[in-house]
DNA sequence: TAGGTAATTAGGGATATAAGTACTAGTCAAGAA
DNA sequence: CCCGTGACTACAGACAATATCCCTAATTACCTG
């Protein structure tokens, strides 16, 4: 048990060293840009005219700033995350955490502080610190709404510190919560006495006020200044906000505590300002008036319309009124242009108006995204329920949309989850019952459960189901334990998003808006800065909910599965077998089941065939979950690591993969101030605008709507599947497995088109509901720092539809350099991007007759854009080009789309300019060039050769190849190559490129992917070389890091205890790699059982996986570094910038600026020595640490070694582990390092395997010497191998001494069918040239291999990184094909 | 004839370390046990000298195969083998029996037996379903993880009456490992009733012939299998000492049943899907456990046979089962399809991966 | 009412599951003799 | 302690085996002085 002392001395994560502060100014540049093609000199001087990236300090500088947790036991400096992750309560620790924070919420107060008090025990002080403010606060506002008063609460403070909590103080935080909550008191004079009482306890603790008043959000200006007049604080205590000078002009809204309403303040605010927007809409022309604001569309899946509609009902309903839904929903109507046109007819307006409108926009943008997050659950519930009552109106039951099953689906469920929680109350009631088994698990699981209302858990549970069968995989099934944990997540995510709403507004309970004030705006500009006002009050505080655990989440969801399984009912019609007639039936409209998979059981759920068919064809309106969509307003400003995009759902800044790890850095470096440019990079790629390009969305509508195949979207396929029919029952196996496979391969084939189809509806209807809007897209990032955005299956990171159906909202002026851009862009999704840009116009300008007809005539036309490899984009460049060109001034022509440029082989580029290489420069672009350079078609010609090389010669499989290999087929192996792909993996990419070229026998694909591996690798090794070196380097450092151990190393962490590898990107992301092995294990939930990871442990790493990822993963951090730094440069230039990992988009107009800044950043970027500032931050990051080293057996060292384990071990007891060994020497280190002489003595005469080394002893003199190792051929492979290379038929018939009859020939074939035996295909010979491949390959290094040696413990230092070339990255300014 | 009375020290030692790699097969190497075990068969009551072919797969050291060949007189031998020290050291251990074959084939592969059976390495008679084949006796060692394979293959053959079993109902004899064995033996009554003893069940007679009966060093009996006790075939005590790798082994006599007539009312298809998918809960009652086989299946079989609801599925006899079948059959309302298609081919659905340069 | 013992249960670890091993070879790590 | 055997096969977005038996620890029930 810790004491509130050491609970104090206690930190995370040490800081070891703050040199240097980074400043940047945020100045954008307005340089022009020199646009002229024919001007081959680049745009910008290299020396003089740099973009100004704002002093933008990236990162080298700033060593010995890094985030290192520090572990140093001698020092009692127990950092909380090794506390936490070594805690032998470590596995209660979450739950506890989240189940206070449950019970709180749930109102259930006496167990909330029960629990408190137990998870004192093991939380760290800051997490502590944060429930129990969170008890005080929500016990607080209870008390004063049952009693008016607070007194109970306060009482609590004062007492429970000290007899509950070993005398842990409360932080100044909680008597802030306490004197805000004083402030709400009806009775003014006692409100201002208990402030007092409140005060005076504080200064029982601290004597300066000022810290009171540091809390933003939690007091308002008049909060504030009523405190300071009560307590009599002397102003020099507060803040400059809250002194007499600033004060605020008087609210228009009258607050008023309104007990009786539990709406959130946002939407109560929403609705009551809808008559001031109405008032502001009718004011706008009528000519823009007309582009939608009022006008209803007949789709509306979310809601977003809904609310366009609402919000003018709601003034007089109070309640949400539905849209008039007309027909049917499908055809070109529904492509209504929304706000597309918005800003074009703005234009015509006088300026001043133009300026009020834009604003009144974006207030109503806000106030519908505000409903959006918190209503969109509400409003697709009530899309069903209108359907519904729609049957019901026609009188007519037979089920024609899916939306009439959900809601009475809905309607069910609903009682049940009433009858649960009345069951659960009555077990939390039921004090002396003893539970059983399911009564426990209620209890567990219970608390959560009831934290959102029943309707809202349903609807949530439907929707999410509905998701899972569109996008999880199995068309007609997804696994239990995915199922049971998503609806579990997004239970938790809303519950998370309610509770930000709640807590909106100082956190202290609903409001009722004096509506009166904004339903008569005098004028204008009155209602505009009422509306301004209000949205001012939507500050949300930084507020973090717990994650539930996993157990948690599987326990919630499948109590809501299973209940969903219970009602969920569709009526089915089938032929009964017997009679051969009509039966229908009502069946489950989803069952558990198991399916095998290699012997082990798979927990699966699946909706029934009738219903699945139904939701892959019907509109996916209202079964979108509306969790995270597209926002209407610009991304909330990332602010730390859990504050940042959607303004009511927690999306965290960065994908975690469950591991503390990553996430306790991630948190420090926040604290730290290091992740503002992060901040700012996201910030910029979310504050670009999109909106859906409608012209595609119709073609694309149509051919969806014909339900016929097109390009990659598949035929709707037949409910039920044509299946051959089966074998006679005494048939053959070899039959019976064929007509399986067959089988088999059919329900594939029909389940990916489901589930293509599927996703692709859903991209269509988030389209279809989005359409004419305004949108963005938050971004946050893996751990790597590459961004993502967050809304799913719709974005611009997404396949070619998505891409195509996306643009830029802003319309900019292209000139004459945009138009350029963008017919090379056109030419690039064309696949022509290997020429220089000159012939990539020319390509275009060729063929501007087809590109007019595909704009004209997309579907009915000559359809040249379907031929493109991306099509969709490349229709809506026909579109965008043919609109540019036909318009009187096409330079002056505003344009929407997006123009790419894309890094040539980006990974390489990387390389080659990590390792100043100057040839591997040339061959990615970093060099300037006259034409763009190609690695990948180099690679394929180089192969090429070669394999017409051996084809002359008569190899078989080469001959089969000669001429196919395109550069597609090399492509992935090339660049993964310098990843550190294997020969196993190379082959299997390349199998899968070969699968789609047509006109290469079956039977040839294995072998021939081997054969072409093998020569890739032999091209590739001496192509890459500079690049293979870094690359080893990189291996070789995570190998030893992740086989490493940190100095308080200890006989029970020493599982845990081998090290992540962890850098600090330039930005100052600190990455950690996340690979362990986690240990899992089963949950029982209502279903069955899960099997999952406990997230909380620490599990050991996994070195295997550390070593293989770094290389890869550092690249990436330093590709993603690149785009960030960009984005932020883009961002201050004013640029628009959307980016997918490697390949940055802007306007066409702005190609050019980005050119310069995207390679302006890659210098920057590349300046310094990367791989040597790496190598110091490891030797910083990693002092002390100890890593296993073989020597050589055989020397003298080595005897003495084990001589010393012999002794050591005689001291011990025990047997010696490397763990001890790390402590003893560990010890020595510390005492040689000490100040003191004594102490200096003592370490030298201590005796440690180090010591007998010598440690100046250059280690790599001792590596044992290679040795040959005998090549042993498996025995395996030699019984697998056919006798002589003949078949099994063969050998029986030999062996029987039969003859090869006539017949023999189609005899042997026909028994050989459907087994494949490659020995045959190939003559003997043909075996040899094969052979003859891989002899080429250096023997000397597969044969000679390092030998084992004794393994010591030694100091963890890193191997001299390779010399760097002589290429200067700041040639790249002038590289023109570097990104194109 | 020669008797080599072979223990495992006798075999050479090149062979041996060629078993050990990889083969993971063990055998039974005590000869004249062997021998005792083939007259307690009694096998010539239905296998007449010169009559029939012996068809042994996987011969391992060949002691069991000698015994049986010897004692029985098969027209022909037939060994399929893939080591290639096996046919050196057959060449001189069985160079007397001159009806011995071996083939250097890979015993697993279905096609083999289309081979052999085109070839006429084996000539089984057509025979209805109505006994014990005279003509072909089928032996083999399944003693590792392959072999229980085999072996499930093989007992799927009884069901469609099939491949092998197409000829009539062959009789099988089998070397397995204990815990194997035990597991295709199991008794209607026991708690571990599982997928494959039920199939076997259904459609056979199995007795164990052999088995072993090791006792540890004080002597004590070792309990291995418990059931062979109970049964009416009195099996013949073996020790892992004399077998290859001293494993535990047993020898088991599968006897396809005659063909039933409900046979023709079932499809085995159906059959095996709902053994394997009603063994998934085999503790659960019916009514539980019937969920697995599809939607709506609880109420359907409710309806048909309520009678069953309540029993818990590792307790239904035969003829419990062949109800369920023939219920089965007949549901309007069946899942389309039957397999368990693993999503492990995830592979490149080409819209749906996201296109990363 | 306290305490001791019996009885029950919860929970963790071990094991079996299915059934054409898809293909194959080098490397690294846990495990067993 | 050494050696044969087994798992994995560039990285990321996007993670997932389950039922049952058997034994032990822990808790409850029950009994008695």
């Amino acid at each position: 048990m810790l004491s509130a002392a050491s609970r104090g001395s206690r930190r995370c994560v040490a800081v070891v060293a703050s040199t240097s502060r980074r400043t940047f100014i945020s100045k954008p540049s307005n340089r022009s840009i020199v646009s002229s093609f024919s001007d081959i000199t680049p745009p910008f001087d290299p020396v003089s005219d740099a973009p100004n990236f704002g002093k933008v300090n990236i990162g080298l500088q700033r060593a010995g700033k890094l985030v290192i947790m520090n572990e140093l036991l001698d020092d009692g400096e127990h950092p909380d995350m090794t506390l936490t992750m070594r805690n032998q309560f470590a596995r209660n620790r979450v739950h506890l955490i989240s189940l206070v924070d449950a019970l709180i919420s749930g109102g259930n107060f006496t167990r909330a502080r029960k629990v408190l008090v137990e998870a004192y025990e093991v939380t760290t002080q800051e997490e502590f610190t944060r429930l129990r403010n969170d008890y005080l606060q929500e016990y607080a506002l209870k008390e004063l709404k049952d009693t008016g008063t607070i007194s109970q609460a306060l009482s609590w403070l004062v007492t429970s510190s000290l007899e509950d909590f070993k005398g842990l103080p409360f932080d100044p935080r909680a008597f802030v919560i306490l004197l805000a909550t004083a402030c709400r008191m009806q009775d003014r004079l006692r409100g201002d006495n208990v402030i007092h009482e409140i005060y005076a306890e504080y200064t029982k603790q601290r004597t300066s006020a000022t810290e009171l008043f540091g809390y933003e959000g939690l007091l308002s200006y008049h909060d504030a200044r009523r405190i300071v007049s009560v307590c009599m604080i002397p102003e020099a205590q507060l803040p400059r906000s809250f002194q007499l000078s600033s004060a605020p002009p008087a609210p228009d809204i009258t607050r008023e505590l309104d007990p009786s309403s539990d709406e959130p303040l946002s939407v109560a605010l929403v609705k009551a300002q809808s008559e001031a927007v109405k008032n502001i809409l009718s004011q706008i022309p009528a000519s823009v008036q007309k582009t939608g604001f009022e006008e209803l569309n007949p789709v509306d899946s979310i809601g977003i319309k809904l609310l366009r509609s609402s919000l003018k009902g709601i003034a007089e309903s109070e309640k949400p009124v539905l849209p008039v839904y007309g027909k049917a929903d499908k055809g070109e109507s529904e492509a209504d242009d929304g706000f597309l046109n918005f800003e074009a007819q703005l234009s015509l307006l006088p300026e001043d108006q133009q300026a009020q409108y834009r604003e009144a926009f974006e207030i109503y943008n806000q106030q519908r995204q505000r409903l959006l997050e918190a209503l969109a659950l509400e409003s697709a519930r009530e899309r069903w329920k209108y359907d519904y009552e729609q049957m019901l109106a026609r009188g007519d039951m037979s089920v024609t949309n899916v939306n009439e099953y959900l809601w009475e689906w809905q309607q069910a469920m609903t009682q049940q989850v009433e009858q649960e929680f009345a069951e659960i109350d009555r077990l939390l009631d039921a004090k002396n019952e003893k539970p059983s088994g399911s009564a426990r698990r209620r209890l567990r699981y219970g608390p959560y459960l009831k934290l959102l209302k029943p309707d809202k858990l349903c609807t949530i549970t439907i929707l999410e189901l509905l998701r899972l069968h569109a996008t999880g995989g199995l068309a007609d099934g997804m696994r239990t334990a995915r199922a049971v944990l998503t609806v579990g997540r997004s239970i938790q995510m809303e519950y998370n998003s309610e509770q930000l709403l709640r807590r909106e507004v100082s956190g202290l309970g609903a409001y009722k808006p004096n509506k009166a004030a904004l339903q008569n705006p005098q004028d204008f500009s009155r209602a505009l800065a009422n509306a301004k006002r209000l949205n001012e009050e939507f500050k949300v505080l930084d507020s973090w909910k717990p994650e539930w655990p996993d157990d948690i989440k599987a326990e919630v969801g499948s109590t809501m599965v299973s209940i969903f399984m219970h009602v969920a009912k569709v009526a089915v019609t089938a032929t009964d077998p017997v009679t051969s007639k009509e039966v229908t039936s009502l069946v489950p409209a989803m069952t558990h089941s198991y399916q095998y998979s290699n012997g082990m059981k798979l927990g699966i759920l699946k909706f029934h065939r009738d219903f699945a068919d139904r939701i892959s064809k019907d509109p996916a309106n209202s079964i979108i979950n509306p969790q995270f969509l597209p926002m209407l307003v610009q991304p909330k400003s990332w602010t730390s690591w859990a504050s940042g995009g959607y303004h009511f759902s927690n999306a965290p800044l960065m994908r975690t993969k469950h591991s503390i790890e990553q996430q306790e850095y991630l948190k420090e470096a926040c604290r730290r101030n290091d992740l503002q440019h992060v901040y700012e990079g996201l910030d910029v790629l979310g504050k670009a605008s999109w909106v859906i390009n409608s012209r595609v969305f119709r073609v694309l509508s149509k051919v969806w709507n014909s339900e016929k195949e097109f390009l990659e979207i598949p035929a709707k396929a037949p409910a039920k599947i044509e299946f051959p029919p089966e074998p006679p029952k005494d048939a053959d196996p070899v039959a019976r497995r064929d007509w399986a496979r067959a089988c088999k391969l059919l329900i594939m084939d029909a389940r990916t088109s489901h589930s293509q189809r599927c996703d692709i509806n859903y991209k269509l209807e988030i389209g279809r509901a989005f359409i004419g809007e305004r949108m963005y897209f938050p971004h946050n990032i893996d751990f790597r720092g590459r961004a993502y955005a967050i809304p799913p299956h719709l974005n611009h990171l997404g396949n070619d539809m998505c891409r195509g159906l996306l643009m830029f909202w802003e319309a900019k002026s292209i000139g004459q350099r945009g138009l350029q851009w963008m017919k090379i862009h056109l030419a690039n999704l064309c696949g022509f991007d290997k020429a220089d840009f000159q012939s990539r116009v020319q390509f275009v300008d060729d063929r501007l007759d087809d590109i007019f007809d595909s704009a004209d005539h997309p579907l009915d036309g000559r359809r040249f854009w379907m031929e493109a490899p991306d099509p969709w984009q490349a229709l809506a460049v026909c579109f965008e080009l043919a609109d540019a060109l036909r318009s009187p001034e096409p330079t002056e022509f505003k344009s929407r789309l997006p123009v790419h440029q894309d890094g040539t082989c980006n990974g390489l580029q990387h390389y080659a300019a990590l390792g100043g290489d100057a040839e591997g420069a040339a061959q990615v672009n970093l060099e300037p060039g006259e034409r763009p350079a190609d690695i990948y078609t180099y690679v394929s010609d180089r192969v090429s050769e070669l394999v017409a090389q051996d084809a002359a010669n008569g190899n078989a499989i080469a001959k089969i190849f000669e001429g196919k290999v395109k550069r597609k087929v090399v492509k992935q192996s090339v660049m993964t190559n310098v990843y550190g792909v294997t020969y196993v993996g190379a082959r299997a990419q390349i199998l899968s490129q070969l699968k789609d070229i047509d006109g290469i026998p079956e039977e040839a694909l294995w072998s021939g992917a081997a054969y072409l591996a093998k020569l890739v690798f032999k091209v590739v090794r001496n192509l890459f070389s500079g690049a293979h070196l870094i690359q080893d380097w990189f291996g070789e450092c995570a190998k030893r890091i992740s086989k490493s151990f940190p100095p308080n190393t200890t006989a029970e962490n020493v599982k845990e205890g081998m090290t992540a590898v962890v850098w600090t990107t330039p930005l100052g992301l600190p990455v950690v790699q996340p690979y362990r092995n986690p240990t899992r294990k089963q949950v029982t939930t209502n279903l069955q059982t899960v099997y999952i990871s406990e997230p909380s442990e620490m599990h050991p790493v996994n070195p295997r996986k550390q070593q293989a990822g770094f290389p890869p993963n550092y690249i990436h951090s330093l590709d993603a570094t690149h785009m960030l730094l960009s984005a932020l440069a883009c961002g201050r230039n004013g640029l628009t910038f959307a980016a997918v990992h490697d390949s940055y988009w802007t306007h066409a107009a702005d190609v050019d600026r980005m050119n310069a800044i995207l390679r302006d950043a890659f210098i920057k970027l590349h300046e310094g020595d990367l791989v040597t500032k790496l190598k110091e931050e490891f030797e910083q990051r990693y002092k002390g640490y100890m890593y296993p080293f073989e020597i050589n057996r055989t020397s003298a060292v080595a005897k003495k070694v084990m001589e010393w384990r012999r002794q050591f071990r005689k001291k011990l007891g025990r047997a010696v582990q490397l763990c001890d060994e790390v402590r003893i020497e560990t010890k020595r280190r510390r005492l040689l390092d000490s100040s003191d002489p004594l102490k200096r003595a003592e370490g030298e005469k201590m005796i440690t395997p180090m010591s007998i080394i010598g440690d100046d002893t250059d280690l790599e003199s001792l590596r044992p010497p290679p040795m040959k190792v005998k090549l042993t051929p498996r025995q395996l492979s030699s019984e697998n191998e056919e006798l002589g290379g003949l078949t099994s038929d063969e050998v029986i018939r030999k062996t029987l001494g039969i003859e090869k009859t006539t017949d023999e020939l189609s005899v042997s074939e026909s028994a050989d069918d459907g087994e494949m035996e490659f020995d045959e295909s190939l003559s003997g010979e043909d075996a040899d040239e094969v052979e003859s491949v891989i002899e080429e390959m250096p023997v000397q290094e597969a044969i000679l291999k390092q030998g084992r040696g004794l393994p010591v413990m030694v100091p963890l230092t890193f191997p001299e990184v390779p010399p760097k070339g002589d290429f200067d990255v700041k040639k790249l300014k002038n590289s023109l094909y570097f990104f194109s | 004839m020669s008797k080599i009375a072979l223990g495992a020290g006798a075999i050479p030692s090149s062979f041996k370390s060629a078993l050990k790699r990889g083969y993971e097969r063990s055998s039974y190497t005590n000869y004249d046990r062997c021998v005792e075990i083939v007259k307690k068969l009694d096998l010539g009551t239905t296998f007449k000298k010169n009559e029939f072919e012996i068809l042994e797969i996987y011969p391992c050291t060949g002691v069991w195969g000698r015994a049986l060949s010897q004692y029985t007189n098969p027209s022909r031998h037939i060994v399929l083998e893939r080591l290639d020290n096996y046919f050196a050291w057959n060449e001189q251990y069985n160079a007397d029996i001159p009806w011995m074959l071996p083939i250097k084939v890979d015993a697993y592969k279905w096609k083999v037996y289309t081979s052999l059976l085109k070839y006429g390495a084996i000539s089984p008679k057509k025979l209805p379903h109505d006994g014990i084949n005279p003509s072909l006796l089928v032996t083999g060692n399944l003693t590792n993880k392959q072999g229980l394979q085999l072996l499930g293959q093989f007992l799927s053959c009884t069901a469609y009456r099939n491949w092998l079993q197409a000829y009539g109902c062959v009789r099988m004899l089998f070397w397995l490992r204990a815990v194997d064995a035990q597991r295709v033996m199991l008794s209607l009554h026991d708690k571990k009733m599982n997928r494959l003893s039920t199939l076997a069940r259904l459609f056979s007679e199995i007795k164990p012939i052999a088995c072993v009966h090791n006792t540890d060093s004080k002597g004590d009996v070792v309990p291995v299998p418990d059931l062979w006790s109970t049964r009416s075939s009195q099996p013949i005590d073996i020790s892992s000492e004399d077998t290859y790798l001293k494993s535990d082994l047993v020898l088991l006599d599968i006897q396809p049943r005659a063909k039933e007539s409900w046979e023709d009312e079932v499809n085995i298809l159906e059959l095996e899907y709902v053994i394997r998918n009603l063994f998934i809960l085999p503790t659960a009652p019916l009514s539980t456990s019937i969920t697995t086989l599809g939607s709506g299946a609880e109420y359907y079989f409710a309806e048909k046979l309520p009678q069953l609801m309540d029993k818990i599925t590792a307790k239904l006899t035969n003829e419990e089962f062949v109800l369920v079948f023939k219920t089965f059959n007949k549901w309007p309302f069946k899942p389309d399809h039957l397999f368990d298609v693993g999503n492990d081919v995830d592979a490149n659905t080409p819209s749906m991966i996201t296109e990363f340069s």
